[in-house]
DNA sequence: AATGAATGAGTCTTCATTCAT
DNA sequence: AATGAATGAAGACTCATTCAT
């Protein structure tokens, strides 16, 4: 019920908010176990009690995230559309997740897509699990013939990913918010940039 | 006299070199600054005989290639070429930096360009003039007609950097060693997708 | 419960009274925070749990026992006494301090009232409220005709003050212990010293 | 000659000079050695080819003006003076030594005379042969009468020199310069408040 | 005499984690 | 489940001193 649930809200879900916050606000390295149990109202002790270690912490906000991405993705691909819909709907999916959570998104750019010696090492099997997806939408194209044969999977995998993460890290650095219009601006130009090309 | 330097090499250099390969190595965070002086043969408190503290040593090594890509993009854009040659000529550039010193380019993407809440924020000024070379170059291409008017060069300039550092990415990544080959069809391959688009 | 209190000492007073003990033994700075959680038995962490930093530690220390003195001054100030007899109850009090607790009032000594650099410029103001509490006793003296007329309040307080805290430091600097006849005699001597002058 | 002392000053002598403005306004501790050659405008290095130790530059300091006034002290006993006289030659050369070089006698006064722990320790056998000086000359007063019999001479030494320590001390805190004629009136009010005391 | 690069031991502080209640 | 006191390992930075030139 949802008033129960406002009324008596989940301690670890409270948790797992409040490190959103603060892992976004400072960074993981720089914020300590104790601003989380602050940010979150709780008891120092608390935070371990739902979680082994700090890294725990982050592993299920990622984990939480990232696999609805990739299972979006799955789903996206045995949807009868044609490729580029496909990216539009990737695209849109991830931009939604920011314009949704920016700090949850940020955290998971900024700690772990991105960390080579620490997160992004470890969770490295299910970020290629989700570059892997995108792959083989984009060899669905080539093989219907609605994207290029020239063009290498891999690297339309990685452009259009790039491309995707590199407009959030813009917003991510912004000093002011992003507006509505801006994100769904966003959504058609990376798709119509990355299959349209720049060439005129 | 050149040979007496590759005698007696600068001891402020071999602490520079020394940073990259344990920051590439272990991460920013997880490195001390006793194994840069370990790496670099030289006693503890030399490092901080030269540098200010741990960050600036990462500061200096960051500002040194970071700010000789800035000058390489300013001096490509205004050389005479087409919109497309520049930037096959930047994306040459920064996969020779990575060729030529991979530690250096996973140090500063890694600890520098994505830390949003770090260094990345420090040389955010920095990592923007970078940005804007590359869409000056966008801009010149939609300009003589050579790109597509529709191409929002903020965008473009967003696809482009973000596809070659997610190229880049996908080496610091990589379990092998990346061959020389890889490197110059990555160059063709980034400008060709980016350029010439998915759609067939 | 007082005996359960006394049967488990609180944590916070048992690094305070060990702090005195290092910082009177080796001296502030030579003293290492390793040291206080050594002398106290416990862990090198709780220092810090309670004290944000080694300066805070002797901060509290200080304050402590000033306060009670200012307060004690001001206390014997508003008694129905010889102005005399009032410098003799403060001598009592200073000389009494030391002879409970020398250690700390070494400290006090040693480390905050004169140290012009570090502690005993951040306490100046409660410094100078000790001796702003005597010079009143001296006015009052000088107002009832007890003391001379020609007695300026602030040398009177510049040479009871001075000289109470000269035999303290004699006493601090001494090999053997002093004892308790030595103690009484001080207070008498000081005032009579003071009061009387060393004219025949 | 003295324009041959001002074109080439003793390096020594520069650093002595500067290592007291530097132990004045920073503290031996906090002063590094760094600091010291700065303020000489000589090579770090300097300063050990001087001088064995950062100790052994506050020892020199301390000797060589500690020792001025040991002597003057056992001179003007010697001289055919009043007792008071006597007291008031001594309050005069120490008044004075402030008056002419506030920073070292601030050094010695704040990092020599009352450092238990450290160089007060050291010194401790020069810091008593002054008291021992004025000690007799109380004793003299005593003998010819012209101080009560009733006087302890230690602790009229204590009251004495303590009386001008802490006066000297007010200086060092205070935060405006002194002028000359407190200078002159500090003087004479010790010794008038010291012998004559507070009584009316 | 003079320089300043080079050395490395020393210590404060932080903070993830554990544990008793 | 919940609390927060207690633990102690880890690491950046300082700085007196030495040394090669």
């Amino acid at each position: 019920m949802a008033t129960a649930k406002a009324l008596a809200p989940d301690k670890r879900r409270l948790i797992l908010d409040a490190a959103v916050k603060v892992f976004a606000r400072q960074g993981f390295t720089q914020c300590r176990v104790a601003d989380i149990a602050d940010e979150a109202g709780v008891a120092y002790g608390l935070v371990y009690h739902y979680f082994r270690s700090k890294d725990a912490v982050l592993d299920t906000l990622f984990l939480e995230r990232w696999n609805a991405m990739v299972d979006f993705i799955a789903l996206v691909d045995r949807q009868d559309l044609a490729a580029r819909e496909k990216l539009r709907s990737v695209a849109g999916f991830i931009v939604d997740s920011y314009r949704h959570d920016p700090d949850l998104m940020k955290v998971i750019i900024v700690e772990v897509t991105r960390a080579a010696n620490s997160f992004g090492r470890t969770h490295l099997p299910e970020i290629r699990r989700a570059y892997a997806g995108i792959a083989e939408i984009v060899e669905g194209g080539v093989r219907t013939g609605e994207f290029r044969d020239a063009v290498a999977p891999y690297f339309a995998t990685m452009a259009f990913y790039g491309a995707i993460e590199q407009v959030l890290t813009g917003w991510i650095f912004a000093d002011e918010p992003i507006g509505s219009a801006e994100f769904d601006q966003a959504k058609d130009l990376i798709v119509e940039t990355i299959c349209g090309g720049l060439n005129g």
